[in-house]
DNA sequence: CAATAAATTGTCAAGTATGATAATTTATTA
DNA sequence: TAATAAATTATCATACTTGACAATTTATTG
């Protein structure tokens, strides 16, 4: 019998490696070599394991929407009852569950995505299914409320969502996570 | 008398053909090659009259902000006295005025701007001018609001504008648009 | 026309990222 | 212990990108 596999173990290992290598250099500077050295592994293993560069990025990209999916839903299972939505958007607006981490790691991912057809497509529907679980979680706290404004709402609160992440990682001073909330509960106001 | 500087023009032709490289192959892809290719330039021609990349890069980014500021001032000269607030969502949310051409260098420059403090602060900086420009346009059209609930609006509907654009630059098919128009809508009506 | 200074061209060297493959080691099971 | 198949290591060749510099050409002015 063969050896047992690792692959799975070194997978992850190289995809931690390669977020953390995306967010300190950028997507020109997360070079193999130093993904292999981040890792603590030889580059060949990355090869050996991930393919080459478009496949390991493209691991990536899975990993990280499937990882964001389960923490949204995560999220939205420990939401209360009452206030549901309010609560929603307090932890949403919060710096610590979209950390700048993430944030530049998508960036990256999305950028490298931007011109190959299937990882783009993977990006939208990922986004699309952010608007559309936002809108769900809007119906059980707003049962009365129009889906029309209900995706509208949704749809507002992920963009200030994202914007608000996006200069976070940036590194905006100001105080654009209490205006994103202001707004936020604003739009929510539509919906009671 | 020495022969006449093209400097200005050929670092135009230069930043043009850089845009649309960045926006085709990414910012790993536009390379000075494939950028001197499109500008019809020799290569040494983009070092002889922008520097080195990182240079060429700067240069890009200067001039980016530089007619982004210009352009919007200009739609907003444009706008008519009433009604002005819900011209400027129409025009801001139309793809004719934010094409994906743009958001996609924006995408680009930014990313690389993200690890070079003063690049970074440049692209921040811009963005809160487009806040604080769209704020101010609000306080025209509302004179009588808040301050602080003109910052909101202008911050949301900021936030709706770059989600927006970056969708579209992704090839979102949905109606993203509509929705961020019905949401910047009623963003407004706060301030009424 | 001569002088000037810039544009333009041509070429080279160095560094680096990547892909590929052979050789070796290791852990498991029969 | 031998066989198996995977992990791991070592190494090479190739292509690509960039930076640098010398040589040449060109347009303007005195």
């Amino acid at each position: 019998m063969p050896r047992p596999s690792l692959k799975s173990e070194r997978t992850d290992q190289i995809l931690d490696a390669l977020e953390i290598c995306l967010v300190r250099y950028g997507l020109e500077g997360a070079t193999q070599e130093r993904i292999a050295a981040q890792a603590g592994l030889a580059r060949a293993l990355i090869r050996h394991n991930v393919g080459n560069r478009d496949d390991m990025l493209r691991l990536g990209l899975d990993r990280f929407t499937a990882r964001s999916d389960e923490q949204l839903q995560a999220l939205f299972g420990e939401l209360p009852e009452t206030g549901r939505a309010e609560v929603l958007l307090d932890w949403l607006f919060d710096p610590r569950f979209f950390d700048a981490h993430s944030v530049r790691v998508l960036e990256s991912l999305s950028h490298w995505a931007a011109d190959r057809s299937d990882a783009r497509a993977l990006v939208v529907s990922w986004t699309e299914r952010f608007i559309d679980a936002v809108a769900e979680q809007l119906l059980l706290a707003f049962p009365n409320s129009k889906a029309s404004d209900r995706d509208t709402v949704a749809t507002c609160i992920t963009g200030l969502y994202f914007q608000l992440a996006s200069l976070l990682a940036l590194g905006l001073t100001r105080s654009v996570q209490q205006r994103s909330v202001a707004a936020g509960r604003r739009l929510l106001a539509m919906l009671a």
